[in-house]
DNA sequence: GCCGAAATGATAACGAGTTATCAATATCAG
DNA sequence: CTGATATTGATAACTCGTTATCATTTCGGC
């Protein structure tokens, strides 16, 4: 018997098909209370954990803040950081041309491109 | 008496004017030990403060990383992390064409490019 | 249904980075 | 030079994200 079914890992895995953009394991976890609201901080990190070891999730590296997961195979694309409410979204496209930044002599295997400001939500609230 | 110009303060501040890249606090703290060798862990992260504080300095933050800081006032520019070295150089020029990214009703207020690879050293040890 | 194993959840513990504490030292105005 | 005080350095303590522990619960093959 290997892996079970539980109904805490599948609200994990159905909290980031439905939410469409990186999220923290805090969000996930205040997702996930919904579906089963006894869950525990420990069990969405198993799950997440798991996740990403089955190659279903990917993390989301954001500078001075904890790693966002999001789903795996999405086609290339980068993120913005709101800096009013803090949440992270994907954008379509890249700007490319990093080739040319790339000094000489330096190896280019990837790159990130972070965008910062407000989202739709917050620049209408302001 | 307001601040004194201390031994100590000067390593730090001649080190990051030296530097000609982000460093870490840690980074800092090894090379300003070469002038002040006695320098305490507490100092250094005193003076980096008080130097970002001044508008001397800014921090770099890198995802998954410690911040960087290097001089306040440089021109526009980008970061190369070295996944060989762990150092993280400056990198003029930019892509350009932030605005088209961004997602319709989004304010965008700045962006961060963030290239991966292996710097001149660690490309040619391979 | 039964029962062994996997999973859960509350909590303690961990690690890395950073800050606070405090006695000893160094700076600098007078 | 001298004294008031800002600064230092060693170390303890803290924060925050994450993982380990372990008794209890739940899953699922039989």
């Amino acid at each position: 018997m290997a892996q079970r079914k539980t109904s805490q890992r599948q609200a994990v895995q159905a909290v980031f098909e439905s939410a469409g953009r990186p999220l923290t394991v805090a969000e996930a976890h205040e997702s996930a209370q919904q579906s089963v609201e006894s869950i525990g901080t420990a069990t969405v990190y198993r799950a997440i954990n798991a996740l990403v070891d089955e190659g279903f999730l990917v993390p989301v590296q954001v500078p001075g803040e904890p790693d966002r997961y999001e789903l795996a195979g999405l086609a290339h694309h980068h993120h913005f950081h709101c800096t009013g409410c803090g949440k992270v979204f994907d954008v379509e496209g890249c700007p490319g041309a990093m080739k040319n930044l790339c000094p000489p002599g330096f190896e280019l295997t990837g790159h990130e491109v972070m965008l910062y400001g407000r989202c739709g939500e917050c620049a209408s609230a302001a």
